[in-house]
DNA sequence: TCCATGATTGTTGCT
DNA sequence: AGCAACAATCATGGA
């Protein structure tokens, strides 16, 4: 306790189990962009197009967890610290508490594919360059096609099983 | 003035 | 099959 931890980037030596502790993006930036000041570069590839990875379960409970963070904890404002104590409370939570938002997650990822089989046809039929086409079969299409699945957010009906109303405790 | 970082876990994509 | 980077957030720091 009083580990000071501060900002100290060392985060106990805990991950024995886990290979790879560097999770943390320090150096990997998230959004990064290779030449925003240059600019110049044409392989600046930026794809405005390209479909941003769906919000895992952790974070679809995170934005939840965020709003309610704040406000018991208007003072603190360290994107950390929502991070630390949503972390701690995710893993409180169980399987039955998480699989609202994984299901949530679950859905997110569905439409993440969609786009990314249009982003996907878009890129290759952009892509003419004759390097190595995986030569898309056109066989599905009916991507954009479709009969209209207006996804919409219905968070009724399925999901039978998961449906007791805990409250809060 | 503006971009990058920090911190959490999960998930996706590529090799 | 495994690894690596990225997904949101938001104030602050460095250039």
């Amino acid at each position: 306790m009083t580990t000071g931890k501060g900002k100290g980037p060392v985060r106990k030596s805990k991950e024995v189990l886990k290979p790879v502790d560097d999770r943390k993006v320090g150096k990997r930036k998230a959004a990064y962009k290779p030449d925003i000041s240059s600019a110049k570069s044409k392989k600046a590839k930026k794809d405005p197009n390209k479909p941003k990875r769906p919000p895992s379960a952790f974070f679809v409970f995170l934005e939840e967890f965020r709003k309610t963070f704040k406000e018991q904890n208007p003072n603190v404002k360290a994107v950390s610290a929502v991070g630390k104590a949503g972390g701690a409370k995710w893993k409180s939570l169980t399987e039955a508490e998480k699989a609202p938002y994984e299901a949530k997650a679950a859905k997110r990822k569905v439409e993440y594919e969609k786009l990314m089989n249009a982003y996907n046809r878009k890129q290759a039929s952009s892509a003419v360059d004759g390097d190595a086409e995986s030569e898309v079969n056109d066989e599905e299409d009916e991507a954009s096609g479709e009969e209209g699945h207006q996804v919409e957010d219905e968070e009724d009906e399925d999901e039978g099983d998961e449906e007791d109303e805990e409250d809060d405790e």
